[in-house]
DNA sequence: GAGTGGTCTAGACCACGAG
DNA sequence: TCGTGGTCTAGACCACTCA
């Protein structure tokens, strides 16, 4: 069936994981142990682990174990859905803490919002948490000379998508939005706030909202794990007949 | 400044491909080459190799050697902007190859196509290359109740955006498009189309037209390695108002 | 047949975490 | 201190490609 000896282990692995044998939150057997019982040497052990560990399946702890990650349902990001509450339909284990920080900015962040380098800008930071797992992370960079919002101390979305509602709480109307998504592999620091592996496909989306006057209103850079992560456009062709009339 | 030893070497070998003291096309030196020239294990030089493979700048050919891949430049996926002629601003060396044949449905396809399973669809295989290097396949299904079109014989997009527009050539008019990106690790078939490592992130896009009956007319699936695509979504407020008038 | 990459082994040493 | 995972080594055998 499976030709390759990690194939074989990933795959058995996987099935115990799927049938709850081995239960989320707790530790798999040490890899001395799966060494000897598929009698396989460690190198082979640890390719599998590495497998479906970028899977999401497992996290791995140095010194403490290997241990069955809870499985989140799919972070969607979708444009078309202007949820009114966040707080609505949301599963409670599902958690999103954010923090606030004035920063000034850099120069890449400087060029997307079209403000000069070093220009006072508030940073809030979404971080998203499935039980003991986190699952999601989010900046958001909002120049002063826009607005100085509160972060919203409850019923955060993931995605962030509240700034924009506080946005136009604040008077400030966002007219356009540009959205834009790659898959890559995550830095070493996304490795660690998202207990990923250095293997896991990850999802960025970049989103950048605009006002009436053209102005960078919102800059958002939004990280999940590819494998609890999809991102949905509608798009409507009558609508486009309409703005061009 | 590296820590690990794969590190070092991997940092180096994209430094020399960057630099083009490796050339695209050509082979670097053979694995035990590099054991000598840096000193390193077999497996060590390999995890090297299998990082700058998922990077995409690597092709890894059993037999023959490690190949510098060709840098296409990044493929974007934009419903926004509908380019007229796909010939137009190509780059020579950018070819898709079309193909086409005809198949039934399968429960998964029928299901999102709306159609009953086994019914008789069109299947276009678009296999886009960079000189010799495969870079994105996309495979859009139309089914036969909804028209018969002939595969473009030139200037087709990595994308298939012109399926669309032979679909209103055939008089089907398609009022909405929903899109769905995900971020994924490749199936083993998608490692051979594509010429990518097992761990390299994929993108997928799947793209659903519908037309003013709410008949599902197409369903493309898009699959492009992460390290040249990305999908930008460009959404107007003003318009959504418009069609709520 | 010679050279290449693909897979696996057995074992060593180190770093981290918890008691 | 001990058990865990993280890294690396030296070497073997197999599979594929090409002359």
């Amino acid at each position: 069936m499976a030709q390759n000896r990690h194939v074989h282990i990933s795959n058995d692995l996987r099935r115990h994981i799927k049938r709850g044998t081995y239960a989320p939150g707790t530790p798999i057997p040490a890899e001395s142990a799966l060494m000897e019982q598929y009698r396989a040497s460690r190198p082979t052990v640890r390719i599998a682990l590495a497998q479906i560990e970028n899977e999401g399946l497992l996290i791995r702890i140095h010194g403490r174990g290997n241990f069955v990650r809870h499985q989140p349902g799919i972070v969607t990001y979708d444009t078309a859905s202007h949820v009114a509450d966040g707080c609505a339909a949301m599963d409670t284990a599902l958690q999103v803490s954010v923090s606030k920080r004035t920063t000034k900015a850099k120069d890449d962040v400087a060029a997307i919002l079209g403000v000069p380098v070093g220009s006072v800008l508030t940073e809030y930071r979404y971080q998203g948490h499935y039980l003991t797992d986190p699952y999601s992370l989010a900046l958001i960079y909002v120049p002063h000379a826009v607005a100085v919002l509160e972060a919203p101390t409850h019923c955060a979305t993931p995605t962030g998508e509240d700034i924009r509602e506080a946005l136009s709480r604040a008077g400030v109307h966002v007219v356009e939005t540009r959205t834009r998504v790659v898959s890559r592999l995550p830095s070493q620091e996304e490795t660690k706030t998202l207990a990923i592996g250095a293997g896991a496909p990850l999802m960025e989306i970049r989103r950048v909202s605009v006002d009436a006057e053209s102005r960078v209103v919102e800059l958002a850079r939004i990280v999940l794990p590819g494998f609890s992560a999809e991102a949905v456009f509608t798009e409507s062709t009558r609508t486009r007949e309409l703005e061009a009339a």
